[in-house]
DNA sequence: AATGAATGAGCTTTCATTCAT
DNA sequence: GATGAATGAAAGCTCATTCAT
């Protein structure tokens, strides 16, 4: 399953599209395996299991949304307000850029079985640790005063997971301009009185 | 459809649970006639198709989110921050006493058919103006002085739609608490340098 | 599934024709159905599974067996000698006049799954006994002389099922004169050394 | 065809436990390569058929029961009593060591296609005349003084067959035994008034 | 001598739906 | 109002078989 061949590439893909545009139980695999241009027996050959491939399907999710936030947050330094932006930037890239692996992950988890859940789980449960770990160490820094870390952490992933929805590649927001505004946004929840020195803030607060 | 008759509640609460878990495609008519231990036959004669089931499933749960929030917005006077602190209100009480409602509403849409699609679409946009004019009017009054009106307006939308994900009938937080919490990051967002007064805010800022 | 309904029959009928042609694993249901002068779904209303349709054939072909065997035994009076030719007259009824139940029984039994299996053991289990029964009592009665009754037990079985092999209703023997010959065959391995007295036999023995 | 390499022999072994447990039908042949230990194609660069590969274990099977049955004729002398004696034994050993040859012979030559039917049935002819000879033998040398040689033979057939079906090697019952016990049940059934003079058989009758 | 990849046909099964009662 | 019986279509999946390597 680690790192999917040409071929797997070609039914990840496609299987996505048809997942993501009927939902799992609407999707035919035989539609999927016409798609990709092959005989529905291809399909089964790399994968056993209509389920087999939508576990496929998740964990390349999963891959591309790890990859994207980690080199995002590579170039940043360990200060928690510079890991903050970049793992916003990081969540604005892969809901803009790979919309649908994230539609995916939201909505087609209830259709795998306990086994592939299992595996799953436990790939974004260490996803998951990043934003927490960030939060934890700007409150642990005195940064992020809110009163409330829990309840923002969760809300600023629902902030950004909902830029799929309304995102346009053909509008006038690039995404480097969306990510510099969610980062502001996170900000305002996190230090409700405003930063006590933020470098890229010129507003004066004492 | 309009007000469904009590047989048809129990087709509506069935159907939703079975959808919920399973997503439209992969649920049976079959099963949710059985669960609601009626023949199929039955079933058939109160909805005429699968898809007409999930019309009425869905617009029951915009009837939910639009008699929630508007029993809050009714107890508010005009202001705009009022009136934005009791919008939130009533999603978290929908998002926390209605879970499943909301959950399908985001998901299964996709699994309409055109003639479905419109009508359901024609009753979303009536209730998705009561949160745009809400903040229309907070910024016009100089009330909320955020850049990014569009951005809040979604990100708080976003934001109590999570609550459905984490919370816990059981746990200690109840809706009263969260919608607190929530209104008050809510303004967080809407008022990046704080509320020039705010009403129920004890906090004393010049 | 006691007492199939006529439609059932129907099935039963058709179903068992095709399995002793093909077997079990190389008859498809759908020809199955398509002999029996209904749709697919037709079957799969009547019986939930390929293997449900084997089992009712099975527990048929043991009913039948159950009721010729019974039926000459009730003829019968307590003399083993009597009971014993009775018994081997109703093998060979059931071995003439439905050859392809008893086929069935010897060789498709190996593709019920555990669970039906289970049930099919229980049945045969009782109607085996019969035999056994007969052999011990006539031990007893110091009528069989043999030095291996249980040898002779399974090898009159075994010869009275083989008969299916050969049988041809066409041909000039009848069940009757079978069953005769038959009995006293079974008798010849039983007591070889003659009957002290037998009943149906009028050559006189000394 | 004629005398499988080591190879082939590997397919046989294994394509034999497939098919008697699961039959003909419900046997795959990737199954069979499988559990072979090589992969699909090789079987097929074998034999050129899953029909090729039946044909062959039943072949197989002949060749064995040919075999042992010769052996043990080739050691009796002219005297058809002695004859039959060791034809039970040979198809005692036959049952006893071979179980699923015999098992296999009985239940799927229905699967085999015309072609290979013919070759199949041509060879059996072959076998099946050494025990129609011999009793014919016995019948003319008023050895074997029955009514009934032709139920005779058949039911000795069907009596030693039925030996694999509650044979247990690891049970008190070694093959020579058994051998002894069914022959004598052999002669009771053709001798039914015992043997003008048996060399075996110490019991005087006149 | 052996393999991995692919295919088309067919399988069992389930589905949404209809209709006579 | 409600049911049992039936149906056509399509689903997921497996099969025996082939072929380039």
């Amino acid at each position: 399953m680690r790192v999917p061949s040409p071929k797997q590439r070609v039914f990840i893909e496609t299987g996505r599209k048809e997942f993501v545009r009927n939902g799992y139980g609407s999707s035919s695999i035989r539609t999927i395996a016409q798609e990709a241009g092959v005989s529905l027996s291809a399909l089964y050959y790399h994968y056993k299991n209509k389920q087999d491939l939508l576990l496929a399907i998740l964990m390349d999710g999963v891959d591309t949304y790890d990859a994207v936030c980690d080199a995002e947050l590579a170039r940043a330094g360990d200060d928690p307000v510079e890991q903050l932006c970049a793992f916003v930037r990081g969540n604005v890239k892969f809901r803009t850029q790979f919309p649908d692996q994230g539609r995916l992950i939201a909505t087609e988890v209830r259709n795998l079985e306990p086994e592939g859940a299992r595996l799953y789980e436990e790939r974004r449960r260490v996803g998951r640790s990043r934003m927490r770990d960030i939060v934890e160490a700007g409150v642990a820094a005195g940064l992020f005063t809110t009163k409330y870390p829990d309840d923002c952490r969760r809300s600023i992933l629902a902030m950004v997971s909902a830029i799929a929805n309304w995102y346009d590649p053909a509008g006038p927001d690039t995404p480097d301009m969306i990510a510099d505004r969610y980062a502001e946004l996170a900000l305002n929840l996190l230090c409700p009185n405003g930063l006590p020195r933020t470098p890229n803030d010129g507003r004066e607060q004492e």
